[in-house]
DNA sequence: CACATTAGAGAGCAGTGATCTTGCAAGAGT
DNA sequence: ACTCTTGCAAGATCACTGCTCTCTAATGTG
């Protein structure tokens, strides 16, 4: 049931746009508006499950892509097919794909479950640096050095880097970052409409603004 | 008493997140609802004008931040005092920046003073590269050159360089959008919270990130 | 068979955007 | 000074929203 409701929820969201309204979602299943609250305690909390179900279908979009490229040291390749799904998946799940990473809703605070799951796209990204480095396919001195570090912006890359991409040296995961905040920089541009009457060829761009992003890595 | 409508709107917005109520911008106002739809045809018409208004007042912001590097030839400086002005700006206008870079409203097409409004803030960062170009300062050659452009994206470069930056070369304004991507990439993760646990030093990671633009311009 | 649990229905509350009619008051014209 | 027009706001109303409450019907389970 729980699936169900979950299932008309995406569709409506799809088809609608972002402001479910729990009343038509219980329209479309022939029921009575109170009754989804036996399932949902309110409206936030349905869509903080599909906020979670949306990172992990991202995520596994994402882990499937990297895992595609059988040749593990191919790290430019990975980290296009990686990237690819991402504009895949959200051109696939728009409205999804703004509840994730549109304007958040006012009160809203993300319980941890979201934020573990928020982190696996970011992750798998940072696993093919990792693997690249621990490979010695690419070296901290492989990339043009960014200008120097702010010590606090240091410590929150050391911390960070602990948490998700272990034995990676702090400028390698700068880098990545620099391009994760790219890939999204671009995507979000696209599908909220800045990049209307500026860049038409979507698809020729993001992909060249990917190769960029690998040159810029060193990979 | 439109700009008083205005006015108290965007406190409203301010105050309570992007979901603005007209109920609650006429109480404040001590009016009733239907009396606001003497001033504005709907409250997407209301929240049209506080659009146009914000990139205006970003426009301002930002025209106003090169303007006061009064040697037009420091061409660094000019671009990290405008991408400064961005955020400060964004910092202050929470509410109304996630109406403009945020996830768009489902029917809502932006009207076509919205979108020469919102080119102003482009318009900035683009004249800053022409006029290094034009004074022999930065030159096309000067930067990494990006992989090979596919035609469809040249096609579209061209076209937006003669809407905004005639006379820049393609490789220049295909640099300087990478980078304006990435400003608004970093600046909509700060603000839509998707940095939490990930980067706490802001403004010293937005100025190096900066950096790094203003490397990859060559500028 | 009796009991307990569960699923859903229905009414109702307060709030929303939007429309339409009504009333009022100031300003203009004679 | 008296009308008359016009501009503006109020009020009622409609359909919608999230949410709470109570009540009934069905569904197991001992």
């Amino acid at each position: 049931m729980i699936e169900e409701i979950k299932r008309v929820a995406r569709q409506r969201l799809a088809a609608e746009g972002a402001n479910l309204s729990l009343r038509a979602v219980a329209r479309d299943m022939g029921m009575v508006s109170s009754a989804l609250y036996r399932y949902f305690a309110s409206r936030d909390d349905l869509l903080t499950v599909l906020i979670l179900d949306g990172y992990n279908a991202l995520g596994d979009a994402v882990e499937a892509a990297d895992a595609a490229v059988t040749d593990r040291t191919r790290l430019r390749a990975r980290w296009l097919s990686a990237t690819r799904a991402v504009r895949d998946w959200a051109l696939a799940n728009r409205a999804e794909y703004a509840l994730l990473y549109g304007s958040p809703v006012p009160g809203y605070a993300a319980p941890q479950d979201t934020i573990a799951a928020a982190a696996r796209t970011p992750i798998v990204l940072a696993a093919i640096l990792t693997d690249g480095y621990a490979a010695g396919i690419v070296t901290a001195a492989g990339f043009r050095r960014p200008a120097s570090l702010p010590a606090a912006v240091q410590a929150d890359l050391s911390r960070t880097r602990d948490q998700i991409a272990p034995g990676l040296p702090e400028e390698l995961l700068h880098a990545g970052l620099t391009c994760w905040l790219q890939l999204f920089g671009v995507l979000s541009f696209e599908l909220f409409g800045q990049l209307n009457n500026v860049i038409d060829a979507r698809a020729e761009f993001f992909g060249q603004q990917m190769e960029l992003m690998a040159d810029l890595m060193g990979i």
